[in-house]
DNA sequence: CAGTGGTCTAGACCACGCG
DNA sequence: GCGTGGTCTAGACCACTGT
């Protein structure tokens, strides 16, 4: 009862981990066309088995080049994790905001809104795609200073300098979907490749919603990570801290 | 430069929102053979756009019925969250644990470990796959009281009874990938939609791993939901996330 | 240029659900 | 029985990569 394809893929899995099948980390695999005919199955449906270890991160596609087994490397980690490694890029604009943020946000109408779009690359590898939002015009909030973090952290920090309000605490909602074609090209994956979406609100002692971002994490290279105290009693003093 | 499945995953989740297509809440869809004529793609390109709209919690396929669209119902939210309305089923077994898992628990060989196997459901509608491996024999875990969590937080509450052990903290990680065919098919899921993928590792005070649980989380119908305080604040004890 | 993956087509055959 | 989705086939054409 298991489908063609997942057999194709536990068998390639099967390959590379062990390494027996000449599959070794970094080695590109044989084209697609001719895994096909060694398998004896459809090009789509050996694409399917690739699009199975592609997320599971053990496979990595590349454009005109071929498919390569993936260098074991750590996964970025969402909140928390080391992130010196890598290379931060940010653009801004102030922006209208969709429906959704606004009711985020709780704005009054006309308020001005700023879109921060930040991506993170380790190496020429993307691995993170923020959009920040905050409730004040661009020119408050540029130039902050020295870009460190992939989710925007050193420009929250700017908050209660520049506006008098300070974030107390944060939620995160994590969901599995497929990247819009926009989030695909932003983090050079295929429009295939199941990605963690995170909406992030952050908050003031007050409760009132101060800040709001969009997470996008590639599937095959990060993952939230955290820690919460024991199970079944009542947790509300969970950290962000990955082990 | 979009894609076909998603110019027409966006053309129907425009008529899916606002109601106007005469897409409502509960209703069927046309049959995927009368889409893909009408949006003149062929049909597998139209299932992809499906798959698109299903990952985001959209439509629900139904085997032999339709494509329907999706009451809004609220996911189910991981680790905490209401679940009153969950009925759980519970199986055990004594396994040879496989070799992950072992060295997830430390343990010496032949120390006898139990799965646990666990799906919740709402209503008829699996919502979570959870196997707890606990390192001890069935018999002493087995019957273990009334079954509520959809985690196996109560077998963990006998755990200080029956063994003097007590959990202090756990750390959770999440990827996204898409589900083994056994997943699939527990959660009633296509083999297409991404799942979220979480290993969670309970400690004793002493930092040992004293239980080990694989959850798999349907990506359309639950998420991963926490708190933390202040970003930027303390994670500079962090450690790093995993592979 | 030749070879590779990216996307799409137009079917096939099967298993499932319902009347 | 008949319509539905589930899976797979065997191609097509394009864009990208490196020579």
């Amino acid at each position: 009862m298991s489908t063609r394809h997942h057999q194709v893929a536990d068998d390639l899995r099967r390959r590379i981990r062990s390494g027996t099948g000449g599959f070794a980390a970094g080695d590109r695999l044989p084209s697609e066309r001719e895994l096909s005919s060694y398998y004896r199955v459809s090009v789509p449906t050996l694409r399917d088995a690739l699009a199975v270890l592609q997320a599971e991160g053990l496979v990595e596609k590349a454009q005109g080049r071929g498919n390569f087994v993936r260098e074991p490397a750590p996964r970025l980690g969402y909140p928390d994790g080391p992130h010196g490694d890598l290379q931060v890029t940010t653009s801004f604009a102030q922006v209208p905001p969709g429906a959704a943020v606004a009711a985020g946000l709780g704005l009054q109408p006309g308020t001005p809104v700023t879109e921060y779009v930040r991506i993170a690359f380790r190496g020429d590898v993307p691995h993170a795609l923020t959009r920040l939002y905050l409730p004040y015009p661009v020119r408050e909030l540029a130039g902050a200073g020295a870009v460190d973090s992939p989710w925007g952290d050193d420009i929250l920090g700017q908050l209660p300098r520049r506006t008098g309000v300070s974030v107390a605490h944060a939620t995160h909602q994590v969901t599995a979907r497929f990247p819009t074609d926009a989030e695909a090209q932003s983090l050079r994956i295929a429009i295939r490749t199941p990605v963690l979406a995170i909406e992030r609100r952050l908050f003031a002692a007050d409760d009132r919603v101060v800040a709001h971002a969009l997470i996008t994490l590639p599937g095959d290279r990060a993952c939230v990570a955290f820690t919460t105290g024991a199970p079944g009693a009542d947790n509300h003093d969970q950290k962000g801290a990955a082990r």
